[in-house]
DNA sequence: AAGCCCCAG
DNA sequence: CATTCTGGGGCTT
């Protein structure tokens, strides 16, 4: 309140910095993942490619000039000796992420992600503590000071941000030592500050800004776009009225943007534009919505809803599984294609849906959970569109909302998988088929309490694991012909598999087995479906020739095509695998990203 | 509930 | 399909 008629009377000048704030920005991340994953790219010129583009690349590979985001050919025209590993598979990057966070909130609660590779801590209170503590800051700044921080602000925040400062570098150095990746920080008293300030110097280092750099900080920024919370469409109205430089807008009074952008807006913005944040670091939980869609040419065939439907959902499952709640609605969404319209106008029907779709009947397995679902689907499709009549889709998108609280553990989706006693019976295979190596990796305990905590204490039993073990620690694991007896005593009968590489433990294991019935119906349902995405029977019995960069490609958490892909293979009852050896190993990788390929160029594009 | 907007990555 | 996809937020009806 004082900070409110202080600011009042000049806009630019604020008394206090109450709060210290980290921001964490891990180096190129994806790129960093994969050289965990393989550390021979360490010494070369790395590439992340999705689709047609290098979305980031390592340290050696910036050398030459490429940066991110990069277009395939121009970055290969700069250095043709680049090596691309695709980065389409988020999985490794999903949970590599999360070990970070975790990480993290052991410093505070309050922990935000932003993306993927980047994190806000506010570590006010730990900073209060070690002051508390008599924690002596003095000595040594930690890390780089942006600017030449020459007046020292009277409200406590340098000791404060000296602190913050290390705090962070121990941030960094446990994100280091625990996980092996490098990242940078920002420490500031707000989020805007610590997010500017964290690229200052790059890699692998840190930068706090106190208050009296503020404004040369926020002098020397280009374009007013590049300040967080200004975004496309912002920039474009602020453009439009002649604001294009951070002093327009510190300056602008405009009755003419109040009405634009609102009252509201406008101040929030204008404080930005000095540096001003109140925002606080938002903890971030489980997502309130769990959803996929695909943008395509045309579907104009109930027909082809219908599989579009059936493949969203396949995928969603295994997301789904993975979140571990259990949802209490559905929400469909289309895009109407429409020629005038430039505007992705969408339409969404939601509904709620019984919970009791995805827990187990007394009888057994949900015999029609699929179906149910899929009715549901379909209805909340007809809603929207009059199939009666011609029509023509662009988009189609299912995502499953209001999902059940942390249940004390009874309808949870994982508490539902443990107490399964059939699912047990699928768990305790794994340990036929799997080495006491890779058991300790993951265990099903700790698979059972999926506990956030990622980086609990697991691995380090075993003596030396190195950083690469860790990665390839999970590879080749069969099932065997009485692996194949308990699936089916579980129900999935049409199932018969060879080769479940990780997919037994990583994914299906996980999958409450309401579920994995339901995406084994939904292929045995639909052999058109499974025929057109067609098996690679190829089945490669060497999965050594798989190159090592496929081979890295981890079911788990599948890449739904991929998933998808391995799914087949399981359900492929007269698919050439079946008359083979029990052990006989699938490449799947192999087959997948080919099969993945030509769907991929059949359909969506 | 659903449409509309915005934003970030 | 015109920067795709996913998730979040806010405001309005």
């Amino acid at each position: 309140m004082d900070d409110e008629f202080e600011q009042s009377f000049d806009p630019a000048v604020e008394t206090m910095h109450p709060r210290v704030i980290v921001h964490i920005d891990i180096d190129c991340f994806y790129a960093q993942v994969e050289m965990l994953k393989n550390p021979e790219l360490r010494s070369q010129p790395l590439g992340i490619q999705q689709k047609n583009i290098v979305v980031t690349c390592n340290y050696v590979a910036r050398q030459f000039g490429i940066k991110k985001c990069m277009l395939l050919a121009e970055a290969k025209e700069l250095c043709p000796s680049l090596v691309l590993v695709k980065g389409e598979d988020l999985y490794d990057y999903r949970q590599t992420s999360a070990k970070v966070t975790a990480v993290l909130q052991k410093f505070s609660p309050l922990v935000e992600k932003l993306g993927f590779d980047e994190n806000f801590v506010d570590v006010t209170q730990l900073v209060a503590e070690k002051l508390q503590n008599g924690f002596n800051s003095s000595q040594n700044m930690e890390g780089h000071v942006y600017s030449d921080a020459t007046e020292r602000c009277m409200c406590g925040c340098y000791s404060r941000l000296r602190v913050g400062a290390v705090i962070a570098a121990d941030m960094r150095a446990q994100i280091f030592e625990e996980l092996g990746l490098t990242c940078c920080a920002g420490i500031a008293h707000n989020k805007l500050l610590a997010k500017l300030v964290c690229g200052v110097h790059k890699p692998n280092q840190q930068t706090t800004i106190f208050p009296s750099s503020v404004p040369g900080l926020m002098a020397g920024i280009e374009s007013i776009r590049k300040i967080p919370g200004i975004g496309h469409r912002t920039g474009e109205i602020l453009q439009s009225l002649g604001i294009c430089s951070v002093s327009d807008l510190q300056n602008s009074s405009d009755k003419s943007l109040q009405q634009a952008l609102g009252h509201d807006v406008v101040e929030r913005l204008r404080k930005l534009s000095f540096g001003q944040d109140d925002s606080a670091v938002k903890p971030t939980g489980k997502p309130q919505s769990i959803g996929l869609e695909d943008g395509f040419r045309k579907i104009s065939l109930e027909s082809e809803v219908k599989e579009k439907c059936l493949l969203l959902l396949q995928r969603l499952m295994v997301l789904l599984a993975e979140d571990g709640r259990i949802p209490g609605a559905v929400r469909v969404t289309v895009r109407k294609y429409n020629s005038t319209n430039r505007q992705s106008h969408r339409e969404s029907r939601q509904c709620n849906i019984s919970p009791s779709i995805f827990r187990p009947n007394v009888n057994g397995l949900t015999p029609g959970a699929r179906q149910k679902l899929l009715m549901s689907i379909m209805k909340l499709f007809h809603k929207m569109v009059n199939i009666s009549k011609p029509f023509h889709l662009t988009l189609l998108g299912i995502a499953f909302t209001k999902f059940q609280e942390r249940n004390s553990g009874k309808g949870s989706i994982t508490s539902f998988l443990m107490n399964d006693i059939s699912v047990q019976s699928v768990l305790d295979l794994r340990n036929v088929s799997t080495s006491a190596a890779e058991e300790m990796e993951c265990s099903p305990a700790e698979n059972a309490c999926q506990d956030r905590s990622g980086s609990e204490s697991e691995h380090e039993p075993s003596p030396k694991k190195t950083r690469s073990d860790f990665w390839r620690i999970r590879r080749k694991r069969s099932f065997t012909e009485s692996d194949v007896d308990s699936i089916n005593k579980v129900g999935v009968s049409e199932l018969r598999l060879s080769s479940g590489e990780q997919i037994d433990r990583d994914v299906f294991q996980k999958l409450p087995s309401v579920i994995q019935e339901e995406v084994m119906e939904t292929l045995v349902d639909l052999p058109q479906l499974t025929n057109r995405l067609g098996i690679s029977e190829s089945s490669d019995s060497d999965p050594g020739v798989c190159p090592p960069d496929v081979d890295r490609a981890v079911f788990r958490e599948l890449p739904p095509d991929v998933q998808q892909e391995l799914v087949q293979s399981w359900t492929s009852t007269n698919s050439s695998c079946a008359s083979k050896s029990p052990q006989t190993n699938i490449c799947v990788r192999t087959s997948g990203q080919n099969s993945i390929l030509k769907y991929v160029s059949s359909t969506s594009k």
